[in-house]
RNA sequence: GUGAUUGUAGCUCAGUUGGUUAGAGCGCCUGAUUGUGGUUCAGGAGGUCGCCGGUUCGAGACCGGUCUUUCACCCCA
């Protein structure tokens, strides 16, 4: 047992039902993502350093993982680099490329590196896996997958509106009814922060906020005295710590609070817009509500912030996340090129489903029948009929071995196979067989076409 | 990266203040039953106790290190 093979912390093996149920997650998001125009695009797993390196603030810098350069990598070190035994310094000498970390950085700069061949405004969508360095926690891994749909090039609020629906479509199709869309915007943020006299403490300031349903007000408070904010601030915000009532009551206490600050009003004005869109097109299963404590995300997010929440049956974290960024390929020197998108969350959103026993039968149907191997040329006979069922869309397999009947019929009942065929001499004399009903235990003996039509 | 925590059979777990050959249930394999599985009965296989080192006459148990699990912080899907 010792010398058992095993994987590094924080990846995963997955068995033939979680990849089925996967795929039937994955390919509602990806019908979704075309329904609404998004172009798939793919990007290698690692990237140049340089393109990673310093997009995810100094904390990101430390969970991107590096790749080692090929070859005698140690030999082209410099001796000071040694002698000083600096990571930070040997690191960019021994490694030139990393994994890549989200796919929201890659997809920058792919815009910026393909600008003459996309078409702005570009929808595109994106589903890969990305790897952190973090350590591993509650549906928290160091290998995931993410599904994002992102639009670069439109300033237009009706991205916004067409993410609050997309978010709704892929639910709705994925029958998990409850989500909670919750929606915030940077302005607002940056309103309080100028209307309290904090702006440069604004990141401080929305991380204490951020994290109030969970720790609750007072320690909130202490968070904020604590990093510089001053006891008058904030009290001028106090209304934020207990803001609640509907999407337009929330919008009109903020009004009051931020009428001196100009960039809160337009953000505002860009949550009445999307909130009144979505009132008069309606949602099929999720809701849509306004959440001021909403500050998650990198700090690039300028406009608009998502955070996608489970029914509240399941104890889950968020199911998914995105926001606008007004310059977002900026920092590969294209600039004035606004992006806006959203993230699905696959493995939360896998153990909603999961939690909830919402995962359809048919994603994750295996072999419709097995047919028993009684020799050579029964054998034979079953392959030809399997040959017909397979050209009719039936899953179909003969058992490999002429085995004893017990240890085939084990094989179907482990395998949940939910018809068995037993075809031998008489069947074969009368061009029939016998078809078994594994769940009910029943038999009877058919045609081939009959066999086809039961199966099918 | 910081601080805790977990590891004994395929799975879930027992294992006394350190003391012979480490157990149970379930699962698995074989047979009762050579064209009929899921039930039943009988029998069987399977563990250098995560790994490396240390203390001891003696370690699954104690100590150190390491890997892994889970959790909190940081951050985040």
């Amino acid at each position: 047992m010792a010398q058992k093979p095993s994987i590094p912390k924080g990846t995963r093996d997955f068995s033939p039902i979680e990849v089925a149920k996967r795929s039937y997650i994955m390919n509602t998001i990806r019908t979704q993502f075309q329904h609404y125009g998004f172009q798939p695009i793919e990007t290698p797993s690692f990237e140049k350093s340089s393109t990673l390196m310093g997009k995810y603030g100094e904390e990101g810098d430390r969970l991107i993982f590096k790749i080692l350069n090929s070859g005698d990598y140690l030999s082209k070190v410099k001796d000071d680099a040694f002698a000083k035994a600096n990571s930070n310094a040997l690191t960019p000498q021994i490694s030139e490329k990393a994994l890549r970390y989200d796919l929201t950085v890659p997809f920058a700069r792919y815009v910026v590196q393909h600008r003459n061949d996309i078409v702005l405004p570009f929808k595109r969508s994106q589903m890969q896996l990305v790897w952190r360095a973090d350590n591993p926690q509650n549906n928290r891994y160091r290998e995931f997958c993410q599904c994002d749909a992102d639009v670069v090039g439109s300033d237009s609020l009706w991205q916004e509106v067409e993410f609050v629906q997309l978010y709704d479509a892929v639910f709705t199709a994925l029958k998990l009814e409850g989500v909670t869309i919750k929606m915030n915007n940077r302005k607002i943020l940056s309103g309080i922060a100028e209307v309290i006299g904090a702006s440069d403490k604004l990141i401080d300031f929305t991380v204490a906020l951020d994290k109030l349903d969970k720790i609750g007000k007072e320690k909130v408070i202490a968070e904020m005295l604590s990093k510089g904010i001053s006891e008058e601030a904030i009290k001028t915000v106090d209304p934020l710590f207990t803001i609640s009532g509907s999407f337009g009551d929330q919008l009109a206490t903020l009004k009051g609070l931020l009428a001196t600050s100009e960039t809160g009003m337009q953000g505002i004005e860009e949550l009445v817009f999307i909130n009144e869109a979505i009132e008069s097109l309606g949602l099929e299963s999720a809701t849509l509500q306004l959440d001021v404590t909403l500050a998650r995300g990198l700090n690039y997010y300028t406009g608009a912030i998502f955070e996608v929440a489970a029914p509240e049956a399941v104890k889950m974290g968020s199911i998914g996340g995105g926001g606008r960024y007004a310059d977002l390929t900026g920092i590969f020197g294209l600039k004035d090129v606004s992006g806006v998108g959203i993230s699905f969350g696959l493995d939360r959103i896998y153990n909603t489903i999961e939690q909830l026993d919402l995962f359809p039968e048919e994603a994750i149907e295996g072999i419709k029948v097995l047919f028993i191997n009684f020799g050579k040329e029964e054998a034979l006979y079953a392959m030809k009929a399997i040959k017909q069922l397979r050209s009719n869309g039936i899953t179909a397999v003969l058992y490999p071995d002429a085995a004893k009947m017990k240890k085939q019929m084990t094989y179907a009942n482990r395998r949940e196979i939910p018809f068995v065929i037993l075809a031998g001499g008489e069947e074969m004399e009368n061009k029939t067989f016998a078809l078994k009903d594994m769940v009910a235990g029943e038999q009877e003996t058919v045609t081939l076409d009959a066999l086809i039509e039961r199966l099918k």
